[in-house]
DNA sequence: CATTCATTAATCCATTTGGGTGATAGAATC
DNA sequence: GATTCTATCACCCAAATGGATTAATGAATG
């Protein structure tokens, strides 16, 4: 074993943390380098103590886990963070990953899976409960399947008038974007309405961005 | 042990179907009910066979195990199909995600970890090698972090008017929706437009889409 | 009570967009 | 060689949109 990985736990609850604190002492490999209750001292405490696995709770006072999330990663982005929470909705699953969570764990995860999880974070894996894996995985399936996503059969040249308009050109961006006239510009988008079935700049960039078009 | 996972299982490859098959057929609470080289009889395997799980190898000769994922889901929507490959690209990932996949591994992974998946998948969960959860976290982490999603303070009838632009509807549309005047659209549109600091319909709902307003 | 904000509405005017129609030239297909 | 597709451009017209301004009402804030 060479260098330990270097552990800081953000959990506001005393005899939690003082549970988890317990456990990654008493785990070789792992160097707790601090506990707090809050995250009001982030800015001292990343820089200073320099650790590879932040354990962050989201129910703290004072700014909540999602919120310190950011800021962890702005101060130093090779810290990986590792939700530890007991929240379940998709909300703040999907907050927290924005953020740059790199695992999400419910707190009812075992301690042996913790431990897993922090040695797999840290190795470059990002660690989930399988029902936050579900949700997540949910959440693309709202999307159209790729299979049966219509081919729409736009021409080269449609297809990069089309980019331009979900760029959120105007006719005559779009124009002078690729040296050609206004007039050949709107011929293009009238085929394309055409082809897509819809008749507003803003359908055919909905219609483009939800079926994946572009 | 009540009633056993009724396991079915595509791959191409002969040995690894071999070796599947025997470790399947070994395992005390699975049961194999089929294992085939090529997805071109689904339409009567699914049905006929009802798997409660299906293993799905992504690279096979005919209709690719991406393709057929969302045939299983059409044709047994409670079966849960397991994405068992080699590549480990973004797009094949995110496709088979998006078709319906409920769970994806690496082929490298151990025998006991593919039977604990399986129970897991089984049970509502998404088993994920942890390689792949990061890139699929990775796809979240590209948008605007919430903590620092500016407020546009848009008023609450705004943020409707908002939301129908989102629908794609003209102004005319609008107006009859929420029954006001055209010309209330468009003050209220002008309103959303200063606060938002564009000026066309399609940069305002694309903003609007890309920063999570609606 | 004065001020601010949200909601509603109107008018004037210029620009943008959408629809109809037609035309030319080159490439590809049959 | 005829046909089809693509890319280009043009002209006309109507509808939709965007910008500037003004204003009345009511609710909320201070």
């Amino acid at each position: 074993m060479e260098t330990k990985i270097r552990i800081l736990l953000y959990e506001d609850n005393r005899d939690l943390r003082e549970g988890m604190t317990f456990l990654l002492q008493a785990t070789p490999g792992l160097q707790l380098v601090g506990g707090f209750p809050d995250t009001s001292n982030l800015e001292m405490q990343i820089p200073g103590l320099k650790p590879d696995v932040v354990l962050m709770d989201i129910d703290m006072p004072g700014r909540t886990g999602i919120e310190a999330t950011p800021v962890v990663k702005s101060l130093r982005p090779e810290t990986q963070v590792l939700m530890l929470t007991v929240f379940e909705d998709e909300d703040r699953i999907f907050q927290a990953i924005r953020n740059g969570a790199s695992g999400y764990l419910l707190k009812r995860t075992s301690p042996t899976e913790i431990i897993a999880a922090i040695h797999d974070v840290h190795k470059g894996g990002s660690p989930m409960t399988s029902s936050i894996a579900r949700r997540v995985l949910h959440f693309f399936q709202q999307e159209q399947p790729v299979a049966q996503s219509k081919d729409y059969d736009l021409s080269p040249r449609e297809l990069e008038i089309m980019k331009s308009l979900v760029k959120g050109y105007s006719y005559k961006l779009i124009a002078d974007e690729h040296f050609i006239s206004i007039d050949t510009v709107r011929s293009h988008i009238r085929h394309i309405y055409e082809k897509l079935q819809v008749n507003s700049k803003t359908e055919a960039v909905l219609k483009a961005l939800k079926e994946r078009i572009v």
